[in-house]
DNA sequence: TCGGTAAGTAACCGTTCGGTTACTTCACAT
DNA sequence: ATGTGAAGTAACCGAACGGTTACTTACCGA
């Protein structure tokens, strides 16, 4: 046979998120792909083919595990409006976390790339779609569950949702002050408690 | 005395706002400003500098006049509760116009360059508390002139717009559906509604 | 009209870019 | 033990990068 290689190609694109999330696609090199991956050049282009599909491995390592990760919240079938609310006071606690100056990869490739990749276009617009779905299904589970009442726009709020969710993306990685976020999600979750069907007792 | 300039500043900064907006500061190179701006590649740097010059220019340039015109419903003294709506109006419509494919340059630069580049990050952070405190301000006339309850938390109402707003941009830039920002724009609006005080009549 | 000065031009600079080539190392089936 | 073929190495490629230099043009005060 062969040699064996010294590498683990999930490792590499997890090291791979952590650079384009931080520096963009414009903004890493491929020698600093190299550095921050630990392999030899010809190794990576071996693995990857160019930086373009190195970039959209990447796109797609992230959507599968670290996205999966973070929306399984709300996107667990029997996620309700409370898991929306929690999703939101997440994501303004990881503002001081995780996500601090860098945001999610691909709402930063939404604003960066979108436009002007059509690859990186297609997996921005289905994570856009996949996150309106997920707040779709929550709201109608809620709705379903009596915590929603039965006039609202489930369309037209889970447009909402997924419009301020990546509002608050946008705003971790510009490096907004957390009480800001935290504030949104507040706001969020007294909206929703608005639309709480009359009581009946 | 000597030659007279062939270029007006005020037209190169504009050209480069396109430019930027479109591309990026990483996605633009200088042979594409020479282009784009038709000067000469010495009166360019004679007049900016260098790259990061020239894009901290154009920053604020659009902050001056691009923004100004863009916030100003916003920003009148006069602006109340409905100027909010308008302007998320406004700019839910504008996704299929000028705002097209392209959002706005310092929500952009917010995402790409922010958490790089220093004085990339001073403009953003002065932008979205410019936003901040347009929206307070409407918030406050608004309540005085009764369209808002006296309870609500200004500040928090004000966080949660700019973060909506920061949203809508983004999408914009993402080519997100335009009906999914008119549903934002629609619930942002009922959601101001739902404020009101009770009516004493 | 003419000298001085700044704008305009174009060729060029060293560096870094993304990507490749020629060569060495080494695990594994025989 | 050994031949094979992929993994690993390092030097290298032309192109494009941001920025500069040496030179020409043309406006303006004298």
């Amino acid at each position: 046979m062969s040699r064996q290689k010294q590498y683990d190609r999930t490792e590499l694109l997890d090291k791979a998120v952590e650079l384009f999330r931080r520096q963009g696609f414009n903004g890493t090199s491929t020698a600093e792909l190299v550095a921050e991956l630990g392999v030899n050049r010809k190794s990576m282009y071996a693995e990857f083919g160019s930086k373009q599909d190195l970039f959209e491995a990447t796109l797609e390592h992230y959507d599968r595990n670290h996205l999966t990760r973070v929306l399984a919240p709300i996107e667990a079938p029997d996620a309700g409006v409370d898991a929306i609310r929690r999703a939101f006071a997440g994501y303004a606690s990881a503002s001081e976390g995780w996500f601090h100056g860098r945001g999610c990869l691909l709402c930063n490739t939404a604003v960066e790339r979108a436009a002007l990749d059509p690859a990186s276009g297609a997996y921005v617009a289905a994570y856009l779609d996949r996150i309106n779905r997920a707040f779709h299904n929550a709201l109608e589970v809620g709705q379903r569950a009596g915590d929603l009442d039965e006039a609202v726009d489930l369309e037209a709020l889970a447009a909402f949702l997924t419009t301020a969710l990546i509002g608050v993306a946008a705003s971790i990685r510009a490096e907004a002050p957390p009480e800001r976020l935290h504030a949104t999600s507040r706001v969020v979750s007294d909206f929703l408690d608005m639309h709480r069907p009359a009581v009946r007792n």
